[in-house]
DNA sequence: CGGTGTCTTGAATACCATCAAGTCTTGTGG
DNA sequence: CCACAAGACTTGATGGTATTCAAGACACCG
């Protein structure tokens, strides 16, 4: 009916030569690691590893026993739980820079799963190690701390969105947080409201509580009134002041 | 209908000499407080005050500018945001011990509002004071992540609850974790399902991402199949494995 | 080239919201 | 202490939003 299927520039798959290069610099968790390493108080380097995912597999499952802290170097990944009759709910995205959780600081078993969206490089640090060094100097300590308040902060909009807002609201406060989030990284692509958009309608779906069914509809309505434009697995959003309005943002 | 008007014991309104006494003592932020004051650095305690607010009273509104953090003694309170529409999102009940919001050690400016449900007292601490004591001891400072941990994850338990449970499942959800935390406080009455039972509808409605009215229709229910007796500020549950089962619990 | 995953669209249905009326309780000022 | 007002709860009728069910188009991959 629509999708004019216009070729336009891809950004390229970033390579990943270390934290000195990372795309999240500078306001993200693995900026802290990257200062951690920096200023070590022994020689010793911070024990890390760098693990490559195949798109759509598992990184790991609720209740695993973990040794390690994970965070994101390049691709999209998604924390959430399943539920006993198949349903499944999405808590966050993540992406470059992301730490998978931080509650892994403290607690072996996670109570959630991972799952890589796209192919996904991530580098994973000892637990006890990382944890220990962060406390070990009290700014690194606050930091981490601020960090979190905001994980929590937007665990409480979620709660907001699911528990108040109807679904095109939900949608439409989704995409533009995502597009947010995404400039704050410098990962636009032609506009600075175009980005690459590996989710599935279903992932769109179990993260804002609907079914795919609906998301479709409601995305084709979006697309129809000229709202965005989604083909191709890359999104544009044509006219952010209509879709902030239909989010009640801003 | 139904609503038997029995007279029975109502816990006495607990005395409030001091934290020595807390109900919640062993195992909430209020403790941490209290071994911060026994193990002081300096001579100084930590400075605190002691404040009192009558029910239905507003604590503090989100966006108000705070040089405090506040730990409640005793009653009940909660953490909302109101939308624009006049719609209300609960976050969390406040139970005596909890911190009212981990995030107020970090930034001023609270994103949520808190009000009291019941008459309310409550302790401020000086936010730059506490925080600095909390991270100079590495130990404290770990439990304190701890106790963050916990409070994301029932942010996360929530998200689920409103994505992808139905009506009753989540009304359910909230009556069992109500009660176990009072269990856990020694705060039950009568029997170890029966507890003083504050809330309106509209609390439950609120919390649950539901109206008033259908949750009226619930509740209905839960007592007319013999689930549940609440009634004066009552809540009693007869059936415990069938509001798990309803509830998909344990 | 068949199989699988993804998306779309329409029809029927379920769940919860909204509206409305009435009862009962709680709080307040005279 | 009573009268009255406001708040809280209940119940039934009606409506809207999102789900479920179903069928088909399309792309991608082994």
């Amino acid at each position: 009916m629509n999708a004019v299927a216009v070729a336009r520039p891809r950004a390229a798959p970033v390579p990943h030569p270390g934290c000195g290069v990372c795309v999240a610099r500078g306001f993200t968790f693995c900026d802290m690691v990257a200062e951690l390493n920096k200023t070590a108080p022994r020689g010793r380097p911070l024990a890390q590893e760098v693990r490559k995912v195949a798109a759509r597999r598992t990184i790991f499952r609720a209740h695993d026993d973990l040794d390690y802290v994970p965070i994101i170097c390049s691709g999209w990944a998604v924390t959430s739980v399943m539920l006993s009759d198949g349903s499944r709910q999405i808590l966050h995205f993540l992406l470059p820079g992301d730490i998978v959780l931080s509650a892994l600081l403290f607690e072996p078993k996670p109570t959630v799963s991972i799952e890589a969206i796209t192919d996904v490089t991530y580098r994973v640090f000892n637990r006890v190690d990382l944890r220990e060094r962060l406390f070990s100097k009290a700014d690194l300590a606050e930091k981490l701390a601020v960090l979190w308040t905001e994980s929590k902060r937007r665990a409480d909009e979620l709660i907001v969105d699911l528990g108040r807002r109807g679904a095109p609201e939900r949608v439409a406060r989704l995409l533009l947080t995502l597009v947010e989030r995404l400039q704050s990284r410098d990962m636009t692509i032609g506009g600075p409201f175009e980005i690459d958009f590996p989710l599935r309608q279903h992932h769109i779906a179990d993260a804002v509580g609907l079914t795919p069914v609906h998301v479709s509809k409601l995305l084709s309505e979006f697309r129809r009134t000229g709202i965005i434009r989604l083909s191709e697995r890359t999104l544009a959003i044509l006219d952010p002041d209509r879709l902030r309005a239909l989010a009640k943002l801003r």
